[in-house]
DNA sequence: CGGCCGATTATCT
DNA sequence: GATAATCGGCCGG
């Protein structure tokens, strides 16, 4: 067994979440089980920033389900949606400024087995973890994680760095599921993600 | 492939 | 009572 990466520090999310989520793309998420350890990059990645943003959820300020997104940068925001599926994020910014990043896709470099056991109807698929609610399943992410700290290596999901991604592997455009949002955040292009034909040559250097 | 649609429930109005 | 930062199955081309 490797030794536990280190994790990311707590100043990596003290910037905008705009700021922080492009950089999230190439880090790692480590999550450790009872049977073991699995770890994957962070492939895509969307910002919500601010009571401003009006597809962000903290848009009607503090709520019982939004209050980890006002708490302490580097913890984690879990909710639930659609009646099924959890969200994983992480929260950007001081302390009372809601901001978060949505992990929407990920690539696995470790412990693949661990998280296919988790998605027990679906392992046999290739599109398996490129969606927020397909990686919370197979990293076994709910409320349990909401508001864990995520730059504690000691935790059983922390956040590491992972490899570096050239700038022109990476694509941006708008976020998706919002067309609630009115413009201009409709549009606003707050989506990250490492190109998918890029992708194995980023991955390769792990 | 791509588009459409039903599932299913915590949280907010 | 309505809505939701989605998913997967089903259909047609």
């Amino acid at each position: 067994m490797p030794p536990r990466p280190a994790p990311l520090p707590r100043s990596f999310f003290e910037s905008p979440a705009w700021q922080t989520a492009p950089k999230l793309l190439g880090c790692q998420i480590v999550r450790t089980f009872k049977e073991g350890a699995a770890r994957v990059l962070i492939t895509e990645t969307e910002a919500y920033q601010g009571t401003e943003d009006l597809a962000c959820h903290a848009r009607s300020g503090l709520t019982k389900r939004n209050a980890a997104m006002f708490g302490p940068p580097g913890h984690a925001y879990v909710y639930f949606t659609y009646g099924m599926h959890w969200m994983l994020n992480i929260v950007c910014e001081a302390e009372s400024y809601p901001a978060a990043v949505l992990i929407r896709a990920v690539h696995p470099i470790a412990g693949a087995e661990l998280l296919e056991s988790r998605r027990p109807n679906l392992a046999y698929r290739s599109n398996w973890l490129n969606g927020p609610a397909k990686l919370t399943q197979a990293l076994g992410i709910d409320r349990e994680e909401n508001g864990a700290d995520v730059c504690d290596c000691q935790a059983a999901l922390y956040l590491a760095p992972g490899i570096s991604v050239p700038l022109k592997a990476i694509q941006n455009g708008p976020r998706v599921g919002i067309a609630y949002a009115p413009e201009p955040w409709k549009s606003m292009p707050w989506r990250w993600r490492i190109r998918p034909q890029e992708l194995s040559a980023a991955v390769a250097k792990v």
